[in-house]
DNA sequence: CGCTTTCCGTACAGTGCTGTACGGAAAGGT
DNA sequence: ACCTTTCCGTACAGCACTGTACGGAAAGCG
């Protein structure tokens, strides 16, 4: 069916690849499959083999995102937790791990859905299922459903708003602030013992992402 | 020097306004001259009397909104204030009324700063002086200097990442949750005067631009 | 070994944009 | 009345991209 052969220059798999690259660093707008052809080496032919056109393209790629994104954040707000700031480690975990959220993809899908109402939708749709995940959370440590709901909003448009922001820090210099962002979050101070759990979380992923 | 006459079909002022709106909906990409003209009713030519070029048209963007929005939002974190909780209301106000910041410029600005250095270097020049005049409010406040760092980043990405994620809602819906956001952002329950004074204000507000 | 499928190079037509050249019409100054 | 300035219409050349047509080479299969 998809019958590779060895002579097969580049794969439906690789322009996908390339597109997604596009998408994060450039935006949609930029995702042409001329620019993509030369930076594959082949011609757009080769392209319109794998993909009825442009829109079928951004299409797939819209769809590895939901499948990516949003899950992750979920699964990590349902672990069981004995305390809510060791809840907020827990989803912490996400922001900080590319491959369980991947914040470049997540803003490129945003910025596109500013001009693009399915788009849009599509957003809007996980934005709700996060944000109930976050709210539920709460609910489950003792906050009330008013609470909850203002501390999960609070919580998940500062995390995007930091990255709407571009803010570029090193790992030292957020550890240096996450408790605090804890006791903003929850109105309580987490245990050292679970700011230091956390922080060695964060150097093994360092070590590990740089081997 | 300026010497507009009747016959003159579209003034600099309105080739401005035109790219301003097209920056706000459509984003920087599509601030064409070509669109523009056609939208104004008048030759592309026009465009070149006034302008060197597109570039030149773009910084003049640029200038207006670094003008507009950072100068309101400073100025109403230095008023004088009793209460931090009072203080916040101040800041809200900013964000309420679009003729102190205008959000959609801000997120336009925003946007386009992803894909071009200078901007970006504009922008973040902003955001640092904007986070310290709200700093400087928490520390005035009784704050320690780290907590007054981690309060009004929170608070300032929190802010952005609401309108970032396009959120949706009435006046009603906002104004309901608003003294539960002062009070995550400051430790403190706003007393319900304080509250009801925003709320009055809000209302206002609204009287006054759908007159 | 022929036939089919898979993948890609080349070439063409069409669109939407950029900036420039040039000319003209109307208003303003002298 | 003439000349200058201001503003804009028309026309041209050029670029970057889209999608389509067609043909061919290599691999896979009977």
């Amino acid at each position: 069916m998809t019958g590779h052969n060895d002579r097969t220059r580049v794969t439906r798999e690789e322009w996908l690849a390339a597109a997604r690259s596009a998408l994060v660093t450039d935006g949609v707008e930029h995702v042409r499959v001329a620019v993509l052809a030369d930076r594959l080496g082949v011609a757009r032919s080769s392209f319109y083999w794998y993909f009825a056109d442009r829109d079928e393209l951004l299409a797939a790629l819209l769809d590895e995102w939901e499948q990516h994104n949003t899950a992750s954040l979920v699964e990590h707000c349902e672990r069981p937790s004995d305390s809510i700031t060791e809840a907020m480690y827990a989803v912490f975990e996400c922001w900080a791990d590319p491959r369980l959220f991947d914040v470049g993809l997540e803003f490129a899908v945003r910025e596109w859905a500013r001009r693009d109402p399915d788009v849009r939708e599509r957003i809007a749709a996980a934005d709700v299922v996060r944000l109930s995940a976050i709210a539920a959370l709460h609910r489950r440590h003792g906050y009330s459903r008013a609470e909850a709901d203002v501390r999960a909003r609070v919580q998940y448009h500062s995390q995007i708003g930091l990255y709407a922001l571009g803010v570029e820090e090193s790992h030292d210099e957020r550890l240096r602030m996450v408790a605090g962002y804890v006791k903003v979050f929850t109105g309580i101070e987490p245990a050292p013992t679970e700011t230091r759990r956390f922080a060695r979380w964060v150097r093994a992923l360092e070590t590990r992402s740089t081997t």
